[in-house]
DNA sequence: ATATACCAAACGACCGTTCGATAGAAACCG
DNA sequence: CGGTTTCTATCGAACGGTCGTTTGGTATAT
């Protein structure tokens, strides 16, 4: 009996409070976010975030049990659609300069639908605890990985030119995320114009 | 007299402590510079700082009147010499394509040969007051200006393709600015190696 | 003797974090 | 349904620590 009086109260009454916390879970990360970006990690305050939210800055730690988690949080699982999209293509059917064409694409705009997240992630590198340190690591390398084996391919039967894949793939990543660098959202050309854009300067630079 | 005895001594005795003092400030902004590039900025302590030296970090204060003021004056002047050199290449004769690929050469070249400077400087860029930053984007906007203009050139004289110069000098000096991020010193290539072949990957991102 | 280069301690500000208190919402019970 | 208890989210103050900076003293070289 109490239970089905649970059961009937609770699509409407009980989710309520666990709802309203979640927001708020959600936009103290968002605040956080949001502030580590324009400011940098260390610059960036408690008092900033709490501000951003309208709470005092104890009360964060009813949501987060420090400043370095909220931090690490922010990372977790964000190269993981980019990496899958990327991996997919490389599985499927096309020529190596197709392959590439359209890897490129879809990593530019990895890069420009996650800026926030990218340039945090980018500079704060050297603030993560070692393991959440590796892993970023590890997917950067994977990432590099996944280019250089199609640009090595491309090389071997004559599609691309050069004998250096490691490099190419350097030179090839650093153009495509410095975009985040001086991408403005509100600026002259749209994402899949840049995109398209880059996916074709890649190609270029290694067709012969 | 004590005019003539003072001319006779200082070739030899009153630079002494001058030099000696000289040479710890500049060990001083060696050390910040080493620091803030391996910490960051907010992370690097005065105290990290005065050990590098063997100093107490009271004492920093009489080479420094600041944090802040340490790391303005890394950034002073750091940018001129390589922007003198690709300046002179545009002014020089050569093809477009020449000129672009000379451009990149000593563009990589410089941030190679720099690489602390470098990665403070854009890391850090946050940090500094406003009249230092105005003076850092106004360097970058020149460093842009110089490459979209050559490239410009060979786009109307059909020596490169494509009709954003913007575009593509962004493109290019995303890729040779990377370079900051993954190169290391002992690694297998030598700079001159990373250079050329930078330069060739601009040409050829460019050429028909 | 004098100026220099440095020491050693202290200061004041700020920051991340903790904690006891509390008001209001939810849950329980007769 | 009304009253009581429990729990939750937040407050507001305080704490401990670190950091940049100041200052008064001092040994040494000039």
């Amino acid at each position: 009996m109490a239970r089905l009086v649970g059961r009937l109260r609770a699509p409407t009454l009980v989710p309520r409070r666990q709802r309203r916390s979640a927001e708020r879970e959600k936009s103290i990360r968002a605040a956080a976010l949001r502030i580590f970006r324009q400011k940098g990690y260390h610059a960036a305050s408690m008092q900033n975030i709490a501000d951003a939210v309208g709470l005092y800055k104890g009360s964060l730690y009813y949501y987060v049990s420090s400043k370095e988690e909220l931090l690490v949080r922010l990372f977790e699982g964000r190269a993981d659609q980019v990496l899958g999209e990327i991996r997919a293509i490389t599985y499927g059917t096309g020529t190596c300069t197709e392959q590439l064409r359209a890897m490129a694409r879809a990593y530019v705009l990895g890069v420009l639908r996650n800026l926030d997240s990218v340039r945090v992630y980018l500079r704060e590198e050297y603030v993560l605890p070692s393991a959440a340190l590796r892993q970023v690591h590890a997917e950067q390398r994977t990432m590099r990985d996944l280019f250089e084996r199609v640009i090595g391919d491309g090389m071997r039967d004559g599609s691309f030119v050069g004998t250096d894949p490691k490099l190419a793939a350097l030179a090839l990543l650093g153009m495509c995320t410095w975009v985040h660098r001086w991408y403005r959202p509100k600026g002259r050309l749209t994402e899949t114009a840049i995109a398209d854009d880059f996916a074709e300067r890649a190609v270029r630079m290694l067709c012969p």
